[in-house]
DNA sequence: GTGAAAGCGCTAACAG
DNA sequence: CTGTTAGCGCTTTCAC
């Protein structure tokens, strides 16, 4: 492996040219050192550059979990605009943990030239975590609470979630069961409070039973779902906050042998990548996933060129995918709203409807 | 940031001393050395080190794509053991493009202590590509042809494609189209030779217009299954050797109305993280991600202790899972073996019934 | 066991 | 525009 060493001393100029040049600085031998770089097949050093400048033409990026379809979407976003900047990922998952978080940032940051983090959840030490970086982070997808003074890249939560409220209530629905997410969370709590919201303002059931607050995980939406149906009086309709608890509410309804929608409608915030394959199609409101990756890296790149200045905050649309794992309630128990089929309106700002 | 300095100046030793201590060997002020690096709070520069001794506590990761379940299992999997030794990874997607594979594989070579590549297809550079990485390299699931003198982690395909097959040939169908991906991979080959052979050795049909060979990618596998399916005589059966053609699969047979299985039996490659879910759950050849990525680390990690030495070739098995995408074809075209309801017994080695 | 000294390969003043 | 000169923070001889 040769070094600015030798190139220098073939195109017979200093190191230093040969840097400049390398920086693309206007460089007399220019030519020359092409030509030298070309043959010896050189490539700078990115860990000498890195020691001496500071400039390591790495991300670091700490998720929860690459095996999430989201995160994994995410992940392949950043790689995108990185790879496209000669910029490399290094990344982390932090399982949730949050010892574990603030070590990959501690640890990754002596060594990128910023960060990409999916905070576990808005712990108070956050902040501090990032302050302590010392490169610039951006927050994503959990970010409003404990990030004012951090740019961040989000989605439209809110808009989300009462989405999903309108279109169960438009239905029919008024006694709709909620798995929620962590409410420490951004997207726990956005999703949680909208959704609720819209619900209360449409006239439905609130009933304290038919709100679980779960972890976002698997196994919490799963254990979760099982309560619900199994209440006295169930609910006809479910909003489930994330793509993990809906694979779980899914295999709880499956495996209490509970029919959807016939018996329950559910609706979840995530698409899952089969979601259209799924048993039946889901319904579901949608993000760009990849995109959000995308964003939060092109958010990173500003930054870093631009210094320190007033945080960034992009919020991505979301938008509600219409397929078929919600209808009508077959019988409402309430009897409220006996609505004429076919005639109901609802506002759908961004509705799409999949085939 | 404290130095190396900083802690030799305070504990009153020279900074060789420090050094030392960091790796472990026997040092007389240790007691001060540790308190003056807690109280610091210093931690070495995994650079400056990097620099100076070329080992950087990082691997490199290079695979197609992330975004793919299997891959992202895979990444977890090496992030696992990795982060357990205070190893971090550095990830790269070559999206089966070769070009930018070896860009990445030369890339990271300069900055990691070792990677871990799936390679695109074997086209005749890799060899070429890994040996000029300098470092060592393990294979991932695509290995064997181009990699004898690389270490490997693969998975059984031939067992895998001939539980397939024998799966399939066990409910009685004869006439058995298979989805193979490039027989210039590994995985690519294996499956369909093997599972080729084996319906051959059953007496099915071996029509070469129910043999497909696409690109591992979900539209190849649409476009497969479509062309498969308006045959005038269409096949029973589909065997896909892929995930992500599986996917592709379903959806061509959804798009054109054909029941599963009623009308046809699908059996994939690789299961689907959602597949227990799928419209019907879907049979599968199952393989372990996760784990595959962790046995590809911890080879890795012994190769960078051990040294140069014979290549070692981990091969992991599979398991036929039996959910509900397979059945007796309807009524068998060609009428041959008109086989008992519950009489047919086939040897599985290694077969799990979910639920 | 330990310290002094010499770099790893590069960039960033600083003079020209 | 260019060369000289210092290092970045660490590890590794080489003596002791």
């Amino acid at each position: 492996m040769s070094t600015i060493q030798d190139v220098a001393r073939l195109a017979a100029v200093s190191t230093a040219t040969v840097s400049r040049y390398l920086s693309g600085e206007p460089v007399r031998a220019s030519a020359r050192i092409r030509e030298v770089i070309a043959e010896l097949g050189y490539r700078p050093s990115v860990v000498a550059r890195g020691l001496r400048s500071g400039r390591h033409d790495t991300f670091g990026v700490v998720v929860p979990d690459v095996t999430n379809p989201f995160f994994a979407g995410v992940v392949r976003g950043i790689e995108n605009v990185a790879g496209q900047r000669g910029v490399r990922v290094l990344l982390g998952n932090s399982d949730e943990d949050l010892t574990r978080e603030a070590t990959l940032v501690d640890d990754l940051s002596r060594r990128v030239d910023g960060m990409i983090l999916a905070p576990a959840t808005e712990h108070d030490d956050v902040p501090h975590v990032l302050a302590s970086a010392g490169v610039p982070v951006v927050l994503l997808d959990r970010a409003v609470q404990v990030g004012g003074r951090f740019d961040s890249v989000t989605v439209d939560n809110i808009v989300g979630a009462k989405l999903a409220a309108r279109h169960l209530l438009g239905l029919g629905h008024r006694r709709i069961a909620t798995i929620s997410g962590p409410l420490t969370s951004t997207p726990g709590r956005e999703r949680h409070e909208a959704f609720l919201d819209e619900l209360g303002a449409g006239g439905a059931d609130l009933e304290s039973a038919l709100v679980e607050v779960a972890d976002f995980r698997e196994a919490g939406g799963r254990a979760a779902a099982s309560r619900l149906l199994s209440l006295t009086q169930p609910p006809t309709a479910l909003f489930v906050a994330n793509n993990l608890m809906t694979v779980g509410a899914l295999k709880a309804l499956r495996a209490l042998g509970v029919r959807v929608p016939e018996e329950v409608s559910v609706l979840g915030f995530d698409d899952l990548d089969l979601g259209a394959l799924l048993d039946p199609p889901l319904t579901v409101i949608d993000r760009p996933t990849v995109e959000q990756g995308e964003r939060a890296a092109t958010v990173l790149v500003d930054r870093i060129n631009a210094g320190a200045g007033p945080a960034v905050h992009v919020v991505l649309p979301v938008q509600l995918l219409v397929r078929q794992s919600t209808a009508r309630p077959r019988r409402d128990p309430v009897k409220i709203i006996p609505s004429t089929p076919g005639s109901t309106t609802h506002e759908h700002p961004t509705v799409n409807t999949e085939q």
